[in-house]
DNA sequence: GCTTAATCGAGACGGTACGTCGCGTCTTGCA
DNA sequence: TGCAAGACGCGACGTACCGTCTCGATTAAGC
């Protein structure tokens, strides 16, 4: 059901090593230097070419960075190892690989401000990026709960923000390296804290309590 | 024993009430719009006074946005109230406040993009800001380490960093609000994973497993 | 062979109107108002461009203004009319032209100004625009010469500084109309003031007298 | 007839080194550089005193450059010697040793400048400084004239305009010296230029010829 | 000896202009 | 149609100077 699908593309076609030069030379002006400090027109003369032609295939540089620095296809979901720390290992360190390379850590605050300013923009980010990682977490934790190894009042929402704010928080804001020990221990944190045995909640006194 | 300590402030003196106005127009901006939406210009002109008079005071946005919209006399510790929760919940509670607010949220992104290629505001930021912060969450956890609650294995600077991210990435990330139910179910999570009672920490075949 | 002779002009080609627009706005800010009182954004708010367009063309005020204001190809010689009076008449009328317009007059002392600071400047100011006036006067004088109406002993360099500077001096300094009649008048002093007839040289007394 | 004046001057009295020194630094600022490379603040920071020391005692930059530059008691005049040539020699030396000092040159221009903008300012210098100089130079051809050395359809104006655009001509816009030769030349130029003996002023087909 | 008043230094103030940079678009010639 | 090149209008940058002001300290003269 495309609608302008170009059933043949007519006059000359896009040069394609162009995409490529232009994602590769994004991707390391990231690595050399913050997100606000080079443009559009950077880009294209490190990538050999014009803005136009970087125009031509991405209307702004969120999405451009976008493009060059995430993995899209990044939904391949965690297989079901019947083990819900095993999983969380697994998903917790392609956040790590994701969120930890260099070039991410440099564009994740650009992107946001410009996030902040372009709704339509965000939702792509939030739809496309940050809502499958989601559910590849959720996912995780709501077959444990099937396997009845959660406990019945957590939240998984609450337990995947806790996984991925403490790897992004560390790796962005901190720009500590999220290495093996410590995606070990978030994630031991987040089964203990999500786990069945033994969970005593809080009273309705700590619950409603004073403020 | 100051060197350049200004004894006796020579020249005519600032106008503080310049000092406040900027700092209000910023925060104005902030909540209006992105952080990339305006300039050192239209923050001087919404206070009614000049780029140069801004400059006086701050070298640049990113300071000068610091400065606006974070409390930097934070590090007001949370009183020892001998219930890891409780005081878990109030520090949460605090940072949801600080990260919370509209402009805060804003600035956020862009400010993590300028630091990232300012080493020296990087510093600021995460001695003056994120440093404090971590230190009183950190000394909650210790505090009820010594009181035998917390599980000898755990790592409070991981529970910090899962509690603060979990906040951070939430509202700035998602631009969800963290309202007080969220709160009391990270923090939820965040004590059960550290607690002491029954903790079975990961076999070796576990913590060492291929990957 | 010409290094830099753009062969096939690359690139989107300058917009010619825009040329065109900054001179005159130029010429009518000059005669509005004194050559310091406008800048270059007047100028390319005049124009209806922008300040970038005009430094694309000028690097700075004081070439545009000569450029504006002064007919460089005002080579053209004056012809051969065997009457040294009345050669030096037409001669006196282009200079009276040049220098008389309101937007020269408002030029002339800026132009100066900034000459003072820029060798370079001076130098094409001097071989642009006052060396070709030179030539033509002083080749009207050596011509007359040559058929023995001038004293060997006159200088015409020095005739031509009288005549130049007498025009320049009335127009610009005092901001008297140079006329017809004074313009008759000047020629005819300086034409007297070098004839060969009865021409009687200080004695060496008068030459080398006190002081 | 003083009306304002000060009777007894209350207060602090001026420092009056200062105004020496404020002079001096605007002669020393206009050897080494142009009128417009710099300014007030220039002025004051080279005389070692304040922006506002200097406003105190001269309105704006082109009286004080006048005051700076220029000798105000120029107006003593030149004593009847009985010989026109001898007179104009003296007149000729006056003018060349005001303006051709490097600060008088370098000074002119931006004077100019200035002028053109500010018709009481254009006074000042029109009545205060060329005023004088004309008056005396007019009154050496009228003296000359009344010993019937001077033709009576000669104009003494076109004779002193020639004199001293001559020498400002050469000395400002040149750049060259106005040396003992030069003078020489140009006092001769306009001795026999206005001189009385056989005179033969141009016909009247001459004089109002085609065009 | 105290008040009064103008000056001194220093530096902030609201303005305006500077010359540069980057944006996103457009207009050429060539492939 | 794509591409390289570069001009276009637009707007922000950080700096510099303008002429004025507000400080505390200084320096006479008059009371």
């Amino acid at each position: 059901m495309e609608v302008d699908a170009p059933g043949t593309p007519i006059g000359r076609p896009r040069d394609t090593s162009i995409d490529a030069a232009v994602l590769e030379a994004t991707r390391n002006l990231l690595i050399e230097g913050a997100y606000s400090s080079f443009g559009m027109g950077a880009i294209a003369d490190r990538a050999g070419t014009t803005r136009q032609a970087v125009y031509r295939r991405w209307p702004n540089k969120a999405l451009l960075v976008l493009d060059a620095v995430f993995t899209h296809t990044v939904a391949t979901g965690i297989p079901d190892l019947g083990d819900m720390r095993a999983e969380l290992r697994a998903a917790a360190q392609a956040l790590a690989d994701e969120f930890g390379q260099p070039a991410a850590r440099a564009a994740v605050g650009g992107l946001l401000a410009d996030l902040a300013g372009d709704a339509a923009l965000h939702d792509v980010v939030r739809t496309g990026l940050l809502g499958p990682e989601h559910d590849r977490v959720g996912a995780i934790v709501e077959r444990a709960r099937s396997r009845g190894e959660v406990d019945p009042t957590a939240d998984a929402d609450v337990a995947v923000q806790a996984l991925g704010g403490a790897i992004v928080y560390r790796t962005c804001f901190l720009g500590l390296p999220a290495d093996r020990e410590f995606l070990d221990a978030v994630v031991d944190l987040v089964v203990r804290g999500v786990s069945a045995d033994h969970r005593h909640p809080p009273t309705d006194a700590e619950r409603k309590g004073p403020r």
